[in-house]
DNA sequence: TTGTTCAATCAACGGGTGTTGAACGGAGGG
DNA sequence: CCCTCCGTTCAACACCCGTTGATTGAACAA
């Protein structure tokens, strides 16, 4: 191979006709894996919708599940909820705000998918496992790792019944009020409680 | 027609080889569509777990579909979370302390089929829509409809998280606290908050 | 006994799937 | 100009699915 002077040399009319090619297979894809899982959407049906033929998205991505784990890939879960002790509550209420209004297209995916397709629960797990163990480094509490899981499967449930599930009661709700109803429940679960209830 | 005596005619063996038969198939299908959820599910599968032939599993219920809303009719959703406001959240509690034990079959298949399968979206939407009702009613609130749904939202992610999701952190966690955790969160959510935090 | 009913099996069809390999056609380099 | 590369299409393969119809054989009725 003579030295190639750069990677992509600029004017490739072919080159990047291939990677708008790709992109338009990439966002086909997702959108199609987010709407009807894994299972129920064809190569043929994402290659139509992108304009391309299927073989050519076999040619690309190699394989129905390569071309999922390209979708999944990189996005991933909510970013890091450190900070003290105090803020953290306060942060995943404000990750959360974001979740309700934009729909975490890879999150979904996913999470979907991976109720369907086996070999895809692996990623997932490990992609909550990250957060749950974050999560929990951050709450001053014995049962650190159980309060952190309830949190996750909170986040899950709501984002699930919201996007997913919709028409279950919380696809209409105004999201502040979601937010505002959320907060003393978080508050209690990344604090210690103090006395339980002198009634 | 001449008088039938009685309509299941003592000592019938046929009839009630049947009705085996059926409860086998019945059982198999509903571990399969839990385990691998509608789409994975084939009926020669179901048909092998059960001893018995594909065609027969067409023969008595007639299609997947049928066989499939035939094992999530009647069991449905958890019970009425009725009684006075205070109650309500033991209430919930308690009936979720039994959800974590033991797994909620017909729960757990309609939840994971809806997600893959279309047709079966609006029979969970129902059974969910029913619950959030029952229960809002009983929440002494302006906005209890959102503080329904969120409680329903916690429960789907709860469940989810422990029996289907696995290793997501609340599989392996003792279910006493679990629920000890839940509790003040149930209490918030079932209850009119009184001042917010005087910090 | 004879005839009927019915649980259960078997082989097959038609369709949809992921995947493959050959073929076309225009752009790039000699 | 020709030759090669490569994005792209096309037709087909092999497989598995849900579903069906004919068929078998044992339990019932007469």
């Amino acid at each position: 191979m003579p030295h190639p002077a750069e990677p992509p040399p600029r004017g490739d009319a072919r080159a990047e006709q291939r990677r708008r090619t790709e992109a338009r297979i990439l966002a086909a894809a997702s959108d199609q894996f987010v709407e009807a899982g894994y299972e129920r959407t064809t190569i043929r049906a994402i290659a139509q919708a992108a304009g391309v033929d299927a073989g050519l998205v076999m040619h690309y991505f190699g394989s129905k599940l390569a071309l999922f784990e390209q979708v999944t890939k990189g996005g991933q879960l909510p970013p890091a909820p450190t900070g003290p002790p105090g803020q953290v509550a306060e942060q995943i209420l404000a990750q959360l705000a974001g979740s309700l209004t934009t729909e975490p297209v890879r999150s979904l995916a996913m999470l979907r998918s991976m109720l369907t397709h086996p070999e895809t629960t692996q990623a997932f797990r490990e992609g909550t496992q990250r957060f749950r163990a974050q999560l929990a480094a951050a709450i001053p509490a014995p049962d650190a790792d159980t309060r952190a899981a309830l949190i996750s499967a909170l986040i899950m449930g709501v984002v699930m019944d919201r996007h997913l599930l919709k028409s279950g009661g919380l696809d209409t709700a105004d999201p502040d009020q979601i937010i505002a109803l959320l907060r003393p429940v978080l508050r209690t679960l990344t604090t210690a409680d103090p006395p339980p209830d002198p009634a």
